[in-house]
DNA sequence: GTTTAAGCGAGACGGTACGTCTGGTCTTGGG
DNA sequence: CCCAAGACCAGACGTACCGTCTCGCTTAAAC
């Protein structure tokens, strides 16, 4: 039968999940192993398994928990300038060693449904705005909004997961421009 | 000292990179191990290690050279269609359990040197065309050919690492319809 | 730090042992290898090198718990007698197989300490009827019973080790013939 | 088919018979190895494997070709005194690392032809001093000189191969005294 | 207030694979 | 055809982690 959650250490919760983030900081996600971070927690192994199936649900609920907080500064109402700062910011999360380390952790478990919830505020944001931009004509009415996002986060996923190219702000940006083309009138 | 290259077994090498093909195919990367590498390849473990250092290599070698052969069709000249026969090659391959596998392997290895070898010519063949459009008039003259084929293959990339929808022929299509059009005059 | 010797496995380590001397058995000391070991006790092999350093201690402790009981004859009282019992038992105990393999794990890894322990029942045994005979007057008061006891055992162990002749009872008894000869008045 | 002895070279033979006991001194029996000997005589291992089975015999011929010369002096003729003489010869010899090391390789592999080989020069001269003390009447007459030589070398080899204790020249001495009463009339 | 019954730190356990080492054989090219 | 060199197959070595288990010990609810 499974634990019951109700008289759970909360004190050895939070030690593991500061624990774990501290060492995928430090030894990358293929380094990081469960003993490690049951000993720098000062924890059983078995509390870490009690409540995590694996290394990813772990490093997820410990980057939801003291990853950094994304205070985003409030849309201008310029399309453009929106879309721009959106997907900017998305590159620079992505840069992020934490968030970039449990994001493979996820992506190498095949847990997408975690990997999707990380990357789903971001998304709906980035939805968010071109909303706006149809609304105010800037981008066509016809336009699948899901598709668009999808065309703008594409190329920066690519060049974060594959390191084909640096991630630069630049980057996001041009992808922006070129894609307002496809997307207007 | 490095191994002497010339006295090297050919038929233990060719053993080996055949046996990593069929169990990766068999069990999926995370179960694969050099050990059974070896076995089935009848094979010493050392003889191994001393050509790899690691099993993203291995496998980046014998894909390389027994994986799939990649005859494409002859372009069509009508730019439109000969990208997204391209785009669908792309997703194709990345469909395939062996590229895939062997991918998220090197991933995993932080060797995104060789993934990006191994995607790079249909990224290639994406720009040969993407140019013959431009020749054509089908694309603008100011395009950058590279950031181009990087509009186009980043949603496919996406799709196919985080596994957030299916990758279709249909999607492929798509992606190329809406960028296409921001890359019109 | 060591391991917590309160939590062990008594079941694992009376496995271990009785696997150790049935190996011995089989396969004599060079072709005994701990892997056997652990396979054959149902064991992971952490568990022989968390509390053995080497083959040598292992098969030391699995011959003190597994070794032959060793029950020996009451000493008639005369002092030639039971000399001539003790000797023979001596190169009886030094033709077992399990012994003598025993025996050379230890003097190849140099661990003549616990050899040393192996055989010093029976010396300390022989010792005892030295005295016996000492207090009889059938050997002179002044001789050094623990030399007495080299003298002896000494043409045992050499034609045991060496093999340079075969170690019969009659070689023990003519050894003790000879030698009470240098004791007596 | 055995290789042909004639065509042998000779330069390699000596590299390897130097190395083997260079190697034997500085690393002991337990940690030389074939491997090692080859790479130090700058020889391949195919040319070791040749000529000798293993690592018994190849030390053995090493040492009779590059061991001491063991010049020993004249017999005064004094029986006692020449007994001793040679008792105490045979303990220093095994005192050294070389014949030390080369006979425990020979004992572990249970090369005791070899061994014997190796001993047999010691023995023969300390039953010629037996015989002349025979003939001097020292010693009785029906006593059985090998059986007595054994007497005489069984306490010092013991004390050699088990290390039960220091192996002095007094010792020596002390077992001749000893066996000398059993021997006389 | 005691008595349970869980979670807990600790770490031993049976396993699996690691990457290294050595043994003994086979192959290649040079002399 | 011997030799140096060293690659080869084989398999044991000792280590690192895995995920499970068992120990006493808190510790908080249920009695």
């Amino acid at each position: 039968m499974p634990p019951d959650a109700a008289r759970r250490s909360d004190r050895s919760r939070r030690a593991i999940l500061v624990a774990a983030l501290e060492l995928l900081e430090a030894l990358g996600h293929s380094r990081l192993t469960i003993e490690a971070v049951a000993a720098r927690a000062g924890v059983g192994k078995q509390t870490i398994y009690r409540w995590w199936p694996s290394k990813g649900p772990l490093l997820f609920d410990a980057f939801l928990e003291y990853g950094p907080a994304g205070a985003d500064a409030l849309p201008s109402g310029v399309p453009v300038v929106d879309l721009k700062r959106e997907l900017r910011a998305a590159a620079e999360e992505l840069a992020e060693r934490r968030f970039d380390q449990v994001c493979r952790v996820l992506v190498h478990e095949e847990r997408t449904d975690l990997v999707t919830l990380l990357l789903m505020p971001r998304r709906m944001a980035l939805e968010e705005r071109l909303r706006t931009a149809q609304r105010l004509g800037e981008v066509r009415a016809d336009v699948d909004v899901s598709a668009a996002a999808e065309l703008l986060l594409g190329p920066v996923y690519q060049r974060w997961f594959l390191r084909t190219a640096p991630l630069t702000g630049e980057f996001a940006d041009a992808v922006v421009d070129l894609v307002l083309r496809a997307l207007t009138g």
